[in-house]
DNA sequence: ATCTATTTGTACGTATGTATT
DNA sequence: AAATACATACGTACAAATAGA
């Protein structure tokens, strides 16, 4: 009963056309900026936010779902739980862009003309920078197409790895918009080939191009040509590029699972 | 009170680590994909909902809040009101992706890299696309800074206008994503200059250069010359490049407003 | 292993704001 | 101007999870 309903706080004036919820959340935002928190760091609790920004306990926890929409918070319940300040995941970011283009269509060769320009350039900033670990992994993967494709099936698998390395490739980026940028295309061409029976039937010549590309990019890698690199992942992607043109669709993007 | 609580609907069993909000947001998005609803289509309203999910009012709300954060849905008071779907929009995927970079620091090289790269791709497939409309507007944008700079806030108001051409450019990419991109990286570079004091004091050459590589452009895309609109962009990257070389300074990112 | 304290999570019931008819 | 149909906000009671005694 009372309901005291002080509602108005500061501004029952203006243009205000944001919900409650939402101008706590950016208020709470302005707090982990204005006191510097830090990846970890806690966060005042339910009943604590409460009486700091006078709301009600669902508007606070609406506030928080938000900011746990956009990943910049995770919350724990139990003794010393909370609501923690989180570093946003490349994970989430990712699936906070497929949104945007699940609406506005991207086709295979929107995104050859992206991975032209810039898998060349991750490729030359990383030569002589892996270390045995990193181009371990890498090997790794090559390892999982060394015979040639048998099957539809070998074929997918052969191009998901491929896509994996170049993933594995953008996560050591120092440029972070770069890599990031690399690894989202990789996982969009990665669902494509899951979702459409794209490349087939199994390609003996593209296997040995394929196969050839990797190994000799790892190689410029371990040694740290970076002109070398360039030129082959160039030479790579102009090869993939025009294979892609005969495939000009359209790519259905999902919606992101958070 | 009651409280029936029946609360398990179907899984109160394996690795459900994801909040009950948080799932109810997921199947939301299943019913949209599902029943392919477009932007402007109506979900079912909160009772319906609570109704549907088998979950309290303040359960369906929290989900929305996560739809709404991540730019899904809007909600509208009122009779007709209500949730609909809506189309993610640029400026609120850019916030998120800045939320991305708020910890991963990003430095104006970082972003040269990358613009070298796409802008002169943008150019070219510009060229002769755009229609009078279109140019007329960008026009307008180089008139902004048809004289030379005459103290520090008119050399601010210029390469902000400067940056905003670009944007506008990026507006009309029919690649979305080089569009994004390029969009995105047009308001980093807007933020640095108007929270930083770079691009001072007042570069008369800078100027010059940068007046006639926009009068050069505009005409080389009216005209429908791609070749020559990808050179002058590249042009135009490498000298700012060579500017921005001095500023080796890291961006640091605001989180993203909603 | 059990209890206990702490903190988030869920469920209602009700009152208020808001925009359409 | 009033009624209506919504979302929005509030407050309390209770449930679940988890760390520590």
């Amino acid at each position: 009963m009372s309901h005291a309903t002080s509602h108005s706080i500061s501004d029952n004036n203006a243009e205000n056309r944001a919900s409650r919820p939402l101008q706590v959340a950016e208020a709470i935002k302005g707090y982990v900026v204005s006191n510097a928190l830090k990846p970890g760091d806690k966060l005042p609790n339910e009943a604590e936010l409460i009486t700091l920004f006078g709301m009600a306990k669902g508007t606070i926890r609406e506030a928080m779902r938000i900011l746990e929409a956009q990943g910049l918070v995770k919350t724990r319940t139990g003794p010393g739980g909370g609501c923690f300040v989180h570093e946003v995941s490349e994970t989430r970011t990712r699936a906070l862009l497929s949104n945007y283009f699940y609406f506005r269509h991207l086709t295979i060769s929107d995104i050859y003309q992206l991975r032209k320009q810039l898998e060349p350039e991750l490729a030359a900033d990383l030569a002589g920078k892996l270390d045995a670990a990193a181009i371990g992994e890498l090997e790794a993967i090559t390892e999982e197409y060394e015979t040639p494709p048998q099957s539809k099936e070998d074929d997918r698998r052969h191009h998901e790895a491929s896509l994996r390395f170049h993933a594995r490739l953008a996560a050591h980026a120092e440029n972070h918009l770069l890599g990031f940028i690399i690894g989202f295309m990789a996982e969009v061409l990665s669902e494509v080939t899951t979702t459409r029976r794209l490349f087939e039937p199994p390609n003996h010549e593209l296997w040995a191009k394929g196969r050839e590309f990797q190994l000799n990019l790892l190689q410029a890698l371990e040694t740290g040509d970076a002109q070398r690199a360039r030129e082959i992942m160039a030479q790579h992607m102009s090869f993939a590029e025009k294979l892609m043109h005969q495939q000009e669709l359209r790519v259905e993007r999902k919606l992101g699972d958070l």
